[in-house]
DNA sequence: GTGTCTTCGGATAGCGCTATCCTATGAGAA
DNA sequence: TTCTCATAGGATAGCGCTATCCGAAGACAC
C-alpha cells in the first residue's frame, strides 16, 4: 500500500505524502502548514502529525517558483571589515534566521555603483526583503528599489523620505554631542578628522560643525576630510598632520573608532601626552577602543539593536502590514573615558 | 503577432519568449545558454541575440526545481567579528560571485551543534557547493555532509581525511616556526597564551611545544589556556596574569593578533618595556598589529589567497571534476616586528 | 422553506525551467 | 545499397509547491 501511485524520483518527502499519510488533499496541507487560510483545527493537528513522522520539510525553490516570492532577504552593507557593521549583521541574521529567512549579503564598498550591480542581482532571486544601507544611492538604485515592490529597511538613518522604512539614529545629533562635550571640556580648537567621507560621517561632520559655530568655535582649518577608507594607519597619520597645524589644535574628533585608535597609537609613539596636550574622541564604541591607553572616549552606537529592530520591521512589511513610512530612532551614549 | 498564446501571468520575460523570438524550442534555448549539449553555433548566435533583445534572466527558483539543485554555496564560519574570517569571505563571495554564485553565510560562533543545526538548514536548500572551517566537527554533521553528496571544501587545514578537500595552510608548522624564532632571538622562558581553544588554536599550541621541547625549553606552567572567546580586554587580563608568573617568562606567543594587541596595550599601560622585559608575538597579523607600540611580531595567514584558492576548488567539484582528495598549502610567514 | 452569506476543503492549473526519451539527418562502414 | 551510429533538435513530462476558482455545508434572517 505504500504510495503505489508515485514512485518518487527524487526520494525526498513531499507535501503529496503528507497529505496521503494524513488523509487530505495536498493543498490543505498547504494550508495547514503555512496557517494561509482557515483550516479546521484537528485537520491541522492531523497534519502537522504527519508531517512529523514523515519528518517533511518543504522544498524553498518550489515554494518560490509557485508563489513568486523566495524566502531570502537581501542585505547590502558597506563593508565587513567595519565591526559597526558585523554585529549589525549578525542581529539582523539572527532574528531573520528564527523566522525562516535566510540572508544574502552583498558588501558594496561603498560604492553606489557597486550596490546597483549588487542589488541587480539580488533582484533577479525575487527577495522576500531587502536591507540597505543608509538613503545615499544612485537614482537607478532607488528606481529598482521602488518598482520591485520588495519592502525595503534602510539602515543607520533616521530621516525616512516618504514611503520608506528607517531604522537608525541621528548622526547629525550624535556628532554635535560628542563636539558639545567637548566644547564643554574646555577645549577650543577642536579638529574634525574623517575618512571615507561616506553621508553618514559627512552627517557627524555637520552636527560637530553646527555645535562649534553655535559656540564661536569654528574654523574651516580644523576640518580634515580625506576620502582614503579608514584604518588604524591613516588614523596616525592624520594626527600627525593635525598635530603640525597651527596654531595648536586641543582636541580631535575622529569619525570613527579606527582613526581615533590609530591616533591614539601613533600619539604614543610620538609622546603627544593625550588628553594633557591633545583631546582624542571618536565615534562607534568598537572593541578595543575602552583597552586603549587612555581608553578613547567615543559615541557608543546601538548597532546590534538596529540589526534586531531592521529585522523586525522588515518581518512587519513583509506580512503586508501597512505602514506608510516609519523610523525607528533607536539613539547613541556619548561614552566617557580618559582621552579627553 | 505578439505572443497571442501565451497572457504571461507574472509578467516577466521567460525561455519560452526567448525561444518564440529566435524561432527554435524552448529546450533548444536551454541548452544554448547552458552550453550543456553540442547546438549549432548558429542557432546559439541567434538564440543569445533573442535573450538580449528580451533581457532574459533566469529564473532561480525554477532552474533549481527543474533541476533539484540551487546556484547557492553554503558557507559556514565560525565569526564574523574575528578579521580573519572576513577577508577570508570577501575573497570566496567575489570569486563565487563571478561564476553566478550566491553566497549563503553561516556563523557557527564555534559550536558543531551550531554548525549542524546551520548545516542541515542549508542542506535543505540544496547548494550546490558547501564552504566548512575546520575539520572538527559532530559526527552527524560529517555524516550529513557526507550523504548530501554537495561537494565541500574545509578551509583553515591541509590534513584532508579521504576523499576530502582543503585549502589552507599548516597552523602546527606556523606555530612551531614562531617559537623558534622566539628561541633564535634568545628567549628562554617562553609562554603560549591561548583563547577560545578552537583546534586550529591548538595546533599552533601543538607546534609551539614540539619547538620548545625540541629546544629542552617546555614548561607547562608555560601554557595559558582560556577557553573564553578572544578578545583585546582577555588579553591585557592574561598579559597581567602571565606576567606574575615566577619564574618570570621572556617572551609571549599569544594564538592570535587580538590577544597579542590586548597585552601590548596592557604593557603600555603597566610600564613593561616590550620586547625587553617581555617579547610579545601574535598570530594571523591583522590590521592595526603593524600599527602597535612596539609594532607587533606576528604570522602573516593568506586569507584572502585561501578564500579565492577555496572557491577555485569548490567549482571545480561543482563542475564534476573529478579528484579523489587534494590540499592546498598556502604557506605562511612570519612577520618579525619589533615586539620580539 | 427559501435565499443569502460565510466557511472551509478540494480540483485544477500552472510557476519556469530541465531530464529524458524520441526522431530526423547525414556520415561512414560493410 | 543498406546498415550502423553519432549528432542535434524537439516533444513530453514532470520538479513540488501555491493561486484561484468551485462547490458543499452550515448559519442566519425573513
Amino acid at each position: 500500500m505504500n504510495s503505489p501511485l508515485r514512485p518518487r524520483a527524487t526520494g525526498r518527502v513531499t507535501l503529496s505524502d503528507v497529505a496521503q499519510l494524513a488523509g487530505v488533499s495536498p493543498i490543505t496541507v498547504s494550508r495547514a502548514l503555512r496557517g494561509e487560510r482557515a483550516v479546521a483545527p484537528d485537520l491541522v493537528a492531523k497534519v502537522r502529525a504527519a508531517a512529523d513522522t514523515l519528518g517533511y520539510v518543504p522544498n524553498p525553490a518550489a515554494r518560490a517558483l509557485a508563489s513568486g516570492q523566495s524566502s531570502h532577504v537581501a542585505v547590502l552593507i558597506p563593508m565587513l571589515s567595519n565591526a559597526l557593521f558585523v554585529d549589525l549583521l549578525e542581529a539582523l541574521q539572527h532574528t531573520l534566521r528564527q523566522a525562516g529567512f535566510q540572508t544574502l549579503i552583498g558588501i558594496t564598498h561603498y560604492d553606489p555603483s557597486e550596490e546597483e550591480t549588487l542589488l541587480r542581482e539580488q533582484l533577479l532571486h525575487r527577495p522576500a526583503g531587502l536591507v540597505v544601507t543608509g538613503l545615499e544611492r544612485t537614482e537607478a538604485t532607488r528606481l529598482l528599489i521602488a518598482q520591485s515592490g520588495v519592502p525595503c529597511v534602510h539602515l543607520m538613518t533616521t530621516d525616512a523620505p516618504a514611503g520608506s522604512h528607517c531604522v537608525g539614529f541621528s548622526q547629525r545629533d550624535a556628532g554635535r554631542d560628542m563636539a558639545r562635550h567637548l566644547i564643554a571640556q574646555g577645549y577650543r580648537r577642536i579638529a574634525f578628522a574623517a575618512a571615507q567621507l561616506d553621508p553618514r560621517t559627512l552627517q557627524r561632520l555637520a552636527g560637530w560643525r553646527s555645535a562649534l559655530v553655535d559656540a564661536g568655535l569654528y574654523d574651516e582649518v580644523l576640518e580634515w576630510l580625506n576620502p582614503a577608507p579608514s584604518s588604524l594607519a591613516l588614523g596616525a597619520r592624520m594626527f600627525e598632520q593635525i598635530m603640525g597645524q597651527t596654531p595648536p589644535v586641543d582636541a580631535i574628533f575622529f569619525c570613527n573608532d579606527d582613526l581615533a585608535q590609530g591616533a591614539l597609537l601613533a600619539a604614543m609613539r610620538t609622546g603627544v601626552a593625550v588628553p594633557q596636550r591633545v583631546a582624542i574622541a571618536g565615534f562607534n564604541d568598537l572593541t578595543g577602543s575602552d583597552q586603549m591607553v587612555p581608553p578613547l572616549t567615543t559615541v557608543r552606537t546601538p548597532r546590534a539593536e538596529i540589526g534586531h529592530a531592521a529585522a523586525r520591521m522588515l518581518m512587519g512589511l513583509m506580512q503586508g502590514e501597512p505602514s506608510d513610512s516609519s523610523a525607528i530612532d533607536l539613539g547613541y551614549t556619548l561614552q566617557i573615558r580618559h582621552s579627553t
